[in-house]
DNA sequence: TGAATATGGTTTGGGACCAAACGAGCCGAG
DNA sequence: CTCGGCTCGTTTGGTCCCAAACCATATTCA
């Protein structure tokens, strides 16, 4: 039960179930440890960090969207958050409901909403950004400069052939620093 | 709306929000990135081969588990598939409704449940799995072997680093994990 | 034995999440 | 103008997802 065992059963089951049928097992490991890792550290972040400032991923993505940009429109801060409109419009409200986070109307263009932090969602980020980034730097610790930067740039490869290959439409940007 | 330039706020945004708050901008990328390449992933995912069975991801990622295993208990399903026991019992339910998977309680010890794919499960995993598979060739396909066996290895490492750190936590953090 | 303790799975309550339908605002062709 | 088509953001309906509270079943030990 100690959470490092627990893959483990693949190394033989996968044997058994998947060689016959011509499976890609690297290309299978690879992406299972993607998904791993991913989930680990959200929830990592989410119970530790995020917790105590009562704040879930998400919102924490759109805030954080939100301070990069100074004012963003709703349906770029979507984009951005890799998030549905339709979900974003949940988020912010919580987060408008909290101070945090403000929307104003576009005097032009009577349809877009613009949002932007609040006085209290700024320095909230400015206090939370920093410590949760401790506990990024803390996962990575680890790993040596050049393995770190080969992850990146292996991540942002996959990426990428997935944008082109796959609808020219969504897409989803998450939270990257680009390099 | 290429979601190519939807990131290039980061380079000058950073730059006036992050420099001086002393962020370590190496980890915050690898680990956006990672954000980025898992949910990429998974949508894609979801969206092609997954919507064609019908299927949620973590419905897959259940039957995947159950699949490996042939017969497992509640429990440490839930911990395979990195869901909760209250999130398993409601999937489980879903996939019994539609005859993929069946429940079986301990004759032992009335407290386990054990689960198991039907017939039916068992087919369409081996009907789906390599589909499945083929597109996870796909996104990964632009990597090299080496590159693709230094990633895993990354993502490994990181996991571990993770959870060993995690484990001090929810058993009343007797060992200083911060540092 | 019998009461405290531990463990396994389910229920509850609430936010996140999406696709699809919707209503309001914009704009161009007639 | 104004009608039809487009673009926004929101609402709706339904699943996923978790923490915490909850039963039922073992186990421990006094």
């Amino acid at each position: 039960m100690t959470g490092r065992e627990t893959m483990a059963f693949t190394e033989k089951s996968v044997a058994t179930h998947l060689l016959h049928l011509g499976i890609d097992l690297k290309a299978q490991a690879a992406l299972s440890n993607l998904y791993r890792a991913a989930n680990a550290t959200r929830k990592h972040l989410s119970s530790t960090v995020l917790k105590e400032s009562d704040l879930t991923w998400t919102s924490f993505v759109v805030l954080w969207v939100v301070w990069m940009q100074d004012a963003i429109e709703t349906r770029q801060a979507a984009e951005e958050s890799a998030i549905t409109k339709a979900t974003l419009t949940g988020v912010v409200k919580t987060l408008e409901g909290r101070g945090l986070v403000a929307r104003e109307r576009d005097a032009s263009d009577r349809r877009l909403v613009h949002l932007s932090l609040t006085e209290t969602g700024r320095t909230l980020m400015e206090d939370l950004f920093p410590r949760f980034n401790a506990e990024e730097v803390r996962i990575v610790s680890t790993l040596s400069k050049s393995r770190l930067a080969e992850l990146t740039k292996g991540l942002k490869e996959s990426v990428a052939q997935l944008e082109s290959g796959a609808h020219a439409q969504d897409s989803a940007a998450a939270t990257a620093v680009v390099d």
